[in-house]
DNA sequence: TGAATTACATAGGACTCCTTTGTATCCTGT
DNA sequence: ACAGGATACAAAGGAGTCCTATGTAATTCA
C-alpha cells in the first residue's frame, strides 16, 4: 500500500503546483499552459507546435489555441521552418523573455519546503523522482525527458570524487548527483539502444 | 540548485499526472476536476462546496461550476444542511459512487513506476513527500491535509517494534512508515499547538 | 433588530481541452 | 514526374475550467 499513498502525495502536490501557477498567472496575465510554453521557448530556442504538445502532454489543438493567444498578447512570433513549409517555430519577443524569466522561478513557496527538508531526504526524493521519470518512460508513459540518465553527453560515475563523480561532455566538467539536471537545454537523446545500460552504470554505482 | 530540479522534477510528474487524469477521463465521461470531487465525496462522506475549493486549490465559483456538472450528469446532489440553510451537503449518488471507485485507482503507469523503484528509494520519497507536504502547510501555503502527522489520533514511535512503531488511536492499532497515510477519511485535524511537537517526535525519532 | 458576515449561486469572459475536419506540404513508389 | 499517403498544423465546434464581480439568502453579532 506504501505506493498507493505515495501515489497520493505525488498527486496532491500535483494540484498544489497547479494551484501555484494560476497565482502566479493573476500577477503577470498568463495562465499555466501559456506558462509552460514561455519557459520551454526560455529555455531551448524555437519549437514547434508538436514538440510542445507532446512535452505538455496535450493534444496538438490545444497547444495551437495557446499559442494563438500568446501571439495575440504579442508574446510569441511564429515563422515558416526553412527546412519544412508545415512546420512553425515559436519564438519569444523581447516581452516574452522577460515574461519566461519570471515564470522559470519555482513558487517559492516550494522552494523554502524544500530547503526545510532534511539534506538526505533531499537527495533521497531527487533519486527517488529521477527514477520514477525514468520508470515512467520506460514504461512509454511519457516521451523521452531532456535529463542526464538519457544524454549522451552524460558519463555516470566518471570521477573518483564522491562529491562531483559524473561527467558531462557536453560542458567538459565534472558534477555531483545534486547537479542532476531534470530538464537541460543542451540534452542530446542517446541512441536508445544505451538507455538501458546507462541507466544501470548509473544507478548500480549510486 | 539542487532545489531547483527537485522542483522541476514535481513540476514535470505534475503534468505528467494531469495529462494522466485527462485520459481517464475519456474512458469515464468525467474531467480531472470532477474526478477530485468524486474521490473526495467517495472517501469523506457528505462535504459543503467551500471545504472542495480549499482542498482542491480553486475558487469557490469553479467548485460551483464542476458541481452543476455532476448535478446534471446525476452523479452527485445536494441537500440543505439542516444545521445551517446556507450550505448544500453535496453527495454520491448511487452513479456517482460507481464512477469514484474507478477514479480512486491511481494510474497503472504511475503504479508500476512507482514499484520499480528500489525500496530505500521509495520510502525515502514517501518520507520526503510527507514532509514537503507539511512544510507547505506549515508555511500556510495549503491547508492543512488529512494526514497522519497532523491527525488527533496519531501517536508517533509508541511502539518498540521498528517494522511498525506508530499507532493510531482511531483504529487502535499499530502501523509502521510504510502505511503512513496522506489523505486519511478518519483524519481529525490535532489543536494547533500540538502539531509542531507531533512531528518533531514523529521526525526526530524515524 | 438591523448590520456585518458567511455560504453559495449566477453572470460574464478568457482560456483549456477535446474531437473532427480541412489544407498545405512533404515523402514514397512507380 | 506524379498520384497516394502521411505529416504538421489550423480551424471549427462544444463542454468544461477558472477567474472576478455581484447577488441572495441565512446566520451571527452588536
Amino acid at each position: 500500500m506504501e505506493t498507493h499513498q505515495i501515489a497520493a502525495a505525488l498527486e496532491r502536490i500535483g494540484l498544489v503546483l497547479r494551484s501555484f501557477a494560476w497565482n502566479q498567472a493573476e500577477e503577470s496575465d498568463h495562465t499555466p499552459t501559456q506558462a509552460q510554453i514561455l519557459a520551454r521557448l526560455a529555455s531551448r530556442g524555437p519549437l514547434r507546435v508538436g514538440v510542445l504538445a507532446e512535452e505538455l502532454g496535450v493534444k496538438q489543438p490545444t497547444v495551437s489555441d495557446s499559442v494563438a493567444a500568446l501571439l495575440r498578447k504579442g508574446q510569441v512570433t511564429r515563422e515558416p521552418d526553412p527546412q519544412d513549409g508545415r512546420v512553425g517555430l515559436l519564438r519569444l519577443t523581447e516581452q516574452g523573455k522577460r515574461l519566461a524569466e519570471l515564470v522559470r522561478v519555482p513558487p517559492p513557496a516550494l522552494t523554502s519546503a524544500l530547503d526545510a527538508l532534511a539534506p538526505q531526504d533531499r537527495s533521497a526524493m531527487q533519486r527517488g523522482l529521477v527514477a520514477l521519470i525514468r520508470g515512467l518512460q520506460e514504461a512509454r508513459a511519457i516521451p523521452v525527458q531532456r535529463m542526464c540518465v538519457t544524454c549522451a553527453h552524460f558519463r555516470p560515475h566518471a570521477h573518483e570524487d564522491a562529491q562531483a563523480p559524473h561527467h558531462c561532455a557536453f560542458v567538459d566538467a565534472a558534477f555531483g548527483n545534486s547537479a542532476l539536471r531534470i530538464d537541460c537545454g543542451d540534452h542530446e537523446k542517446a541512441p536508445e539502444e544505451d538507455l538501458a545500460q546507462l541507466w544501470a552504470r548509473f544507478s548500480n554505482a549510486a
